[in-house]
This record gives C-alpha cells, sequence and structure tokens, in this order.
DNA sequence: ACCCGCGCTTTCACTGGATGAAAGCCGACC
DNA sequence: GGTCGGCTTTCATCCAGTGAAAGCGCGGGT
C-alpha cells in the first residue's frame, strides 16, 4: 500500500547503487537490500543482473563493492574525468610552485563534490576525499561555486541549516551573503579557518561557456598562510584551466 | 528488431550506460535508443529516470552526457579510485626520479583498463586515457597481467585473435606462452616496441592477498630506453604499493 | 557427529509497471 | 506558414517483476 508497489524496476536499481558510500564500500546482499529499502530475493535478483553487466562485484567474503565497470562509465562523465584530464596538468604546475594541498571540486546540488586533489606530502593533511561531498558554505571552493551558483541554489543553501564545523564558520546567512558579494567582487575566495582551525584555503573559480564550471583552490596550514600572495596563484591556474574548457570542448 | 521482448529492465538501464563510450561522450535520445537497441518510448522514459537520479545529465544542446552522480558512486569501486588512492604517491616518486610516463592498470575479462596514469610533459606521448580499455598482450602492464591470470583466462586470450599494432607485436601464440613464463620468472615485463615502433615499457606486478591485482609500467622513448635500468624501479615501487595494499586494507 | 540457525537462493501464482504503436507536440529549416 | 525530424505523451495489453514461503548450505555450538 505504501511504498510497496508502485516503485519503479529503475529506481530500485539505482537505490541498490545509493547504498554504497566512502564508509560502506562492501556490503552483503541483505544489508544491501535493507539499505536499499527492498525485500531481499529482490535483490538479490537485481544485484545478480548487476554482477553480470560488472557493475558490482562479489568478493570471496560474499560482499558486494562497485564493480570496475561502473566506474569505466562514470570515468566518462564530463564533470568528472573529462573535466581532470584538463585540470590536472595545471594542478600539477600550481603544486610545484607552492607545494600545498591542490583541489579541484564542482557543484551537484546543494553540495560540492571534489574531483581531484594533489595532497602535498609535507602540506596539512586534507580529511577530504576524491570523489566525496561537502557542503558549499565553508571551503574555498564552495564559497566560490556558491557565490556563482544560480540565485536559487543560493537562497535555499543560505535557507538551509548552515552546519558550523569551526568558530569561525559562517552559519549566519547575513554574514553569508556578504562573503559571497566579497568572493564575485574580487574573483577569488578565501575561507579562513571554517572547515579547521588549523587550515585556510583560497579558491579561484573556473568558467565555461555557461559561467562557472569548477573551482580550484589551495588549502595551506594556517600559521604559514599568506592568502593574499596566494590568491594570484590560484586565480591564475583557474583562467588556465577556463581556457582549457572554452577551446577544444566548446560543447 | 529480433530481441523484442524476453529482456529485463535492468539489462536496458544497463544497455543505456554502454552506449556510452570515450568516443561517443554525449548522445541524443535517438542515438542512445538506438545504441541501446530499444524502442524510443522506452528509451526515453529510462532515461528521463537515470537523469532524475543523477546517472546521466542532459546538456542544454538536448544531448545525454554521463552525470556525476554515476561517477561518484564509480569512484568507490576498490580496483578504481580505492586502487589509485594507495598507489598515487608511489607513482609520484617513480615519476619523480624517471620523469617518464607512469600508468596503473589492472585486468578486467580479457581485457585491461587503466586506472591512473602521470603524463611526463616531456616523455613520449601517451596514447591511452584513463578509464580506457587495451588488449592484454602487447602492453607492459598487459603482458604482466596476462603472466599472472587464471589459465582459463591465459588460454582464451591465446585462443582468439591477438591483435598487430607493430610489427614487433606478438601475435603467434607460441612466442607470446614463451613471454609470459619469461615474465613470471623474472618478476617483471618488457614490451619492446609492441604497441608504437616509437616506445617501450617495462611493468611489474602489483599484488594483493589473492595474487596479482594490477601492474604498474613506464613507458619511455625507445631510442633512450634503458629497460634493465628501469626495471628495479618499476619492480620496487610495485612492491610498495603491493604492501600498502595487503596491509590496512585487508580482505 | 549431530543439530540449530542464519543468510542466501529458488519456486510459483499473481499483478501492476513496462511496453510500443500511434497520435500529439515543438522547433528548425525551407 | 508549411513541412519535416525528433521528442513526448497516451492507452490498452501483457509479461517481467514480485514477495511469501519453502529449500538449501554452511558454520558454530553442544
Amino acid at each position: 500500500m505504501q511504498a510497496r508497489s508502485g516503485r519503479s524496476v529503475t529506481s530500485k536499481v539505482l537505490a541498490l547503487l545509493d547504498a554504497f558510500g566512502p564508509t560502506e564500500p562492501a556490503l552483503t546482499l541483505s544489508e544491501l537490500a535493507r539499505r536499499a529499502g527492498l525485500p531481499l530475493p529482490t535483490a538479490h535478483r537485481r544485484v545478480a543482473e548487476l554482477v553480470a553487466w560488472g557493475a558490482l562485484e562479489r568478493g570471496d567474503d560474499a560482499r558486494y563493492r562497485v564493480g570496475l565497470r561502473l566506474w569505466e562509465v562514470g570515468s566518462l562523465a564530463p564533470r568528472g574525468l573529462g573535466l581532470r584530464e584538463l585540470a590536472l596538468p595545471v594542478m600539477e604546475d600550481l603544486y610545484e610552485v607552492t607545494h600545498e594541498n591542490v583541489q579541484l571540486a564542482v557543484r551537484q546540488g546543494l553540495e560540492l563534490v571534489f574531483i581531484e586533489r594533489i595532497a602535498g606530502r609535507h602540506a596539512v593533511p586534507v580529511l577530504t576525499r576524491v570523489g566525496g561531498r561537502f557542503a558549499l558554505h565553508a571551503t574555498g571552493v564552495g564559497l566560490v561555486l556558491l557565490a556563482h551558483a544560480p540565485a536559487e541554489v543560493q537562497e535555499q543553501v543560505l535557507a538551509g541549516p548552515l552546519d558550523r564545523y569551526t568558530e569561525l564558520t559562517s552559519t549566519d546567512p547575513k554574514r553569508l551573503r556578504r562573503q559571497l558579494a566579497e568572493v564575485r567582487r574580487v574573483g577569488y575566495a578565501i575561507s579562513d579557518r571554517q572547515v579547521t582551525m588549523d587550515a585556510l584555503s583560497v579558491a579561484a573559480p573556473i568558467r565555461g561557456p555557461d559561467g562557472v564550471q569548477a573551482a580550484i583552490s589551495l588549502v595551506v596550514a594556517y600559521d604559514r598562510a599568506d592568502p593574499l600572495a596566494l590568491a594570484p596563484l590560484v586565480q591564475a591556474a583557474g583562467r588556465v584551466i577556463s581556457r582549457a574548457l572554452s577551446g577544444p570542448h566548446g560543447r
């Protein structure tokens, strides 16, 4: 009567894929069924098809994991590996010059997704993961992406609860709104200890044919940070990638 | 036209995903339907669901592309980004030392899939793509992966047609079989101009708890190649990654 | 050795989501 | 402003999908 029937097969398949996450990379059939909200036999049949195709793989421990075939298809996402291919050389240059963490992210709905990252061995450890998500209102890349997002997206983020990560995180909509205006005005964003108290990030937009498509940032230890000196470097990197994005891949 | 009915919905959804490829990253609905072998209305409905979930995205040009959500899920594949995370630092070290192209690949069925690559700016251009596939019998990584594959896989590859890329490609099963035995004996593989006449690659296995899981290689210009000097470096890198693979990520 | 119990797999009769021919719609190009 | 190609919606039909229940297999306890 409730969600029993009236659910498309496709949505069930997608629910099964949704069951996986960074913290749950391997699941038994029962766990999968429970997470996807499906009866066990149903899950069993769908999963069997997904395994046959390669979307999932079954380990020797009888747990299922995301399969390589799905990774392959996912790697065709223009905003995923496509963007990465263009940005990586520039990110490497930026790393060579600064030896700090370099991050690349895009906006997905009301969150951001990290596309690529160069983790400096001697830089502050970054807790984010490639393929991982994060809120838009705290990180440098987040502020850039939010500042250039459609008004409707900005309003939703400003209206929603703004998680606090440190005492410096902007959880006041008024203050955040001012910050976003500033980001648009100067063309870069500085997130000063808004995620962790020991780090600061400087981010710049990457523009494509239809506005800001992504953001690039440096994450540096707070005590040796000189954000105003780094900003031009990050901005320059952003512009180089923007050019590559508008060039050969002109949609 | 023939496979009318008797086809599961799941297989249709997967056929739609399969329609995308490196050379066709953006498809119209009709193209998708044709490639997936589906009637147009059927494709339309399935695609609409995939777009709603984020597996596909619809551009302003009315073409569909692989969506970021699918990339996110794909990035959870242990043999994809998971392996990459472990291997990348070691690959970077290898690049620092040699300044040559570094590649990481795993076997998927009777082919290999490139997981990661560091393309040296001044090294020979590599034509492969991260997420791309290639035959097992020509490249360095391919020879390593094939040499340590289950006997059944080896037989299928040896029996099947062996594409020739250059005059040096091993297309004779007997010769290939000898090469594979040699690869197992010495613990590394050298592919001498078997893919292109201007390059050579040296590859070593990456071992996990259940045998060889992946392979790492250097691709260098033929005229400045000293494969015997490079082999120990590549092998050492393979061993470091092997250790990381067997360590924290037990199972 | 035997039993017990917990997950996975298979069966089977029923049903509603999926289907595709056909008709409707929309924008592009002539 | 008319025609064409491609996308979207409709609707009666039907088979793929469903899930309760029974069957299987293995590991752990006694």
